[in-house]
DNA sequence: CGTGGGACCTGCTGGC
DNA sequence: TGCCAGCAGGTCCCAC
């Protein structure tokens, strides 16, 4: 469900009410993520205050006094609310982070593709981290850096930019919407596009992820945020769900092909 | 090494 | 109306 808009429009909602509050529970309903939940976590994180709440990718760091850090990822279909801890928990509520205040922090995931791990130190360290390329709304994600890396490579441009070592936080969504803004197909091998190109096709990344995160992000079916309602980016896509439509600037229509089993819209008119 | 495909899991939709 | 195949916002891991 959640790419990195999504994902930052979590954080934002709910890093006021838990900063600086205490963990006085965790409930696990559900260990059974895409990696089972630590058995010691609860006991690990319990009576920690919470610092702060920092993205890094897809995944949301709390960041925990004494040194440590919850790292989670939402999946494909996780989400984070807030609600009353004595709230009762709806299907496939699987985690609850009980703060001292009263309220709690729900992850709710049913299709169980999120993860929640326990880390001490710097969490940058952490193998799910580790190996994670630039955050795309940073400086370090410039023109010149993706052209250098794209260098004798025969991926599809699309590919490249959802790989994590590459560039983080672009999804399927917004990889489609970036590579029309930029005129790319998303076939084209990164190896043959040429340095302007790619100039415009790291602005259209930033371009598009700080519009859907200024927009609140992207609800398709059941995306919303921390307090439960939806982003509003949908009505701004101009490619992605629309194969068949009109493109909104040529005479073009809008096709869908696979693209190593992801779904990729793209327009023939003005895509090369 | 780079690349493509399968795997994980549940729920919803659309076609018959 | 009911059933089932196919598809969904992610990403790790394994063959080639």
């Amino acid at each position: 469900m959640p790419e990195l808009p999504e994902v930052e429009t979590t954080r934002r909602g709910i890093e006021p009410h838990v900063r600086g509050r205490r963990i006085a529970k965790i409930i696990i309903r559900d260990a059974r993520l895409r990696w089972p939940i630590a058995e010691n976590l609860p006991r690990q994180a319990e009576d920690r205050r919470i610092i702060g709440i920092q993205r890094r990718a897809k995944y949301l760091l709390f960041r925990l006094e004494a040194d440590a850090t919850l790292i989670l990822h939402l999946g494909m279909s996780g989400s984070l609310r807030l609600v009353a801890a004595q709230d009762p928990p709806l299907a496939h509520a699987h985690l609850d982070i009980i703060l001292a205040s009263g309220q709690a922090l729900r992850y709710t995931d049913p299709r169980r593709f999120g993860s929640l791990h326990w880390c001490t130190g710097d969490p940058a360290q952490h193998h799910l981290l580790a190996s994670l390329g630039p955050e795309p709304l940073s400086s370090a994600f410039h023109a010149d850096y993706l052209y250098g890396l794209s260098r004798g490579r025969r991926i599809c441009a699309k590919a490249l930019l959802m790989d994590s070592r590459a560039v983080v936080g672009i999804g399927n969504i917004y990889a489609n919407e970036a590579l029309y803004r930029a005129a790319i197909r998303p076939m084209r091998s990164a190896g043959c596009i040429g340095r302007n190109r790619y100039a415009r096709l790291v602005q259209a990344v930033k371009s598009v992820l700080a519009e859907a995160i200024e927009a609140g992000g992207t609800t398709l079916r059941d995306f919303t945020d921390s307090t439960g309602q939806p982003g509003y980016f949908h009505r701004r896509l101009e490619v992605y769900g629309r194969g068949g439509a009109a493109c909104q600037r040529c005479a073009g229509i809008i096709r869908m092909e696979r693209l190593g089993q992801r779904a990729t819209y793209y327009c023939p008119g003005c895509q090369f």
